[in-house]
Order: structure tokens, then C-alpha cells, then sequence
DNA sequence: CTCTAGATTCTCATTATTGTGAACTCAGTA
DNA sequence: TACTGAGTTCACAATAATGAGAATCTAGAG
């Protein structure tokens, strides 16, 4: 039926891409860690609900390729709206927090 | 020095502006809620760490009318890019959960 | 009162995100 | 093989958020 696809593999990666060893890249890093992870929990959440992308789409109030969009962990556009009508759809609710960053400060 | 102003009272009148006892107006009550935080948390933030809005607006790379706005109750425009500039801004980083919805599922 | 820094509000051009349909891949199945 | 459902990707119009400057407001200092 569905396919698995990469939504597990991709954080495996990610470091390897961005990071390498270069300070200045580990901002990227971690954006592209956030994105991914949100992603991955609008998949999950998705599929633990038993939606599939069409039938989450309708529920939002947009379409398939918008939800597939969403859960590409590539994707950098993710906004707030979107994360909000999501949540609602699927009965959850979005939290958002400032946590200390995991960076060292500049030593 | 600077304004106190409605970011503490804000909140205090939220409920009543919107629920008042009507079940289909609690999801926009939640809304509300989260651009409120979000709002106060940045001016927190912002506070905390000693900075004027003008301060933090070059830290962030736009201008003091954008950073007021982001610490508007009652603005509903919040993106996830911003938010994670302001976050790096002041050496935090962006952190989305989604959370059980507080609503009684539908009875 | 005047002056100033900080904050707020407004407008609008620029930029970014969303909505959409179509074409495509893949896996399963008849 | 053909067919179907689920997912992916692309392009582009429609919509929404941002960037910026100017005007305004407020509280405190002088």
C-alpha cells in the first residue's frame, strides 16, 4: 500500500550534508534538523491518525500535493498557519518554545 | 525608559473577547493564545537580554516596526522563519510540539 | 515645556508561502 | 499487461508575510 520512502532516513544523513566539521554550518544544521523533524512528525501524526495525504488534504482544506510538501523533509518553507490548521485537523494543537540553543557560545 | 504597555494584560482579556461560552469559538481562542505567547515570549526574550527593539531588529536583520509587530498580541502573522531568526538573534533556537488539543474531544 | 529614546501604527512594494492541477513513480492486484 | 491507490514533483497563479520608512505616542530627563 504506502509507500515508507525516506522519512526515517533522512535525519541520518542530514549531519553528514551540512555539518562536516564546519562551525559556521551548524545553523544550517539545525534548521535544517527543525524542518526535518517537523516533517516527520506531521507524517507520523498523519499516519497514526490512518489518513492518507488526500484524505488529511481534505481536512485541512487544501490539497495532496500541499500535505506531501509538508512532510518532505526538504522542504524550508514550513509556516506557522499552516503547522496551526494542520494540528487542528488532526486534533492537536501547535506549541511553540525558545529553548537554550544547543550551540556552545562562542568560546 | 520603556513602555510597559498591554503585554501582560493582553491575556487577562482574551477569554472574554472570544470564548464567553461559545464551544465553536474555542479554537480561535487557541489561536489567540498561541500568537499571544509567542508575542511575549520574544518581548521576554528581547528584554531579557537588554535590547531595544531597534537593537534586536539589526541582530535580526529587519527593521524595529517588524520587531514590534512580532511582539503584537494580537497579530496573527507569525511565520516559522522569522521566528527562528529572532531565536537565533538571541541564541536560542525554535522548538515545535504538537501538543494533545486542550478541547474536550466532541462529547 | 522641550527634547529624546523607545515603542507603536500605518502603508505599500517586495518577497515567500499556499493552492492547484497535471504528470509521474511505485507497489499491489486482477 | 493494465488498472488502481498512494505518494511525489513541478509550475504557476493567488494569497500572505516581510522590509522599510514615516508619522505618532509615551514616559522620563533636563
Amino acid at each position: 500500500m504506502a509507500r515508507k520512502q525516506f522519512h526515517s532516513n533522512a535525519s541520518k544523513f542530514l549531519y553528514n550534508r551540512f555539518v562536516a566539521g564546519d562551525p559556521k554550518r551548524e545553523e544550517e544544521y539545525e534548521e535544517a534538523v527543525i524542518n526535518a523533524e517537523i516533517a516527520r512528525k506531521i507524517y507520523d501524526l498523519r499516519t497514526k491518525a490512518g489518513l492518507t495525504q488526500q484524505q488529511l488534504a481534505v481536512r485541512v482544506g487544501t490539497s495532496k500535493s500541499a500535505i506531501c510538501r509538508l512532510e518532505d523533509a526538504d522542504y524550508e518553507g514550513h509556516s506557522l498557519s499552516i503547522l496551526k490548521r494542520v494540528a487542528a485537523a488532526l486534533d492537536k494543537r501547535v506549541e511553540i518554545r525558545f529553548m537554550p540553543s544547543k550551540r556552545l557560545k562562542t568560546a
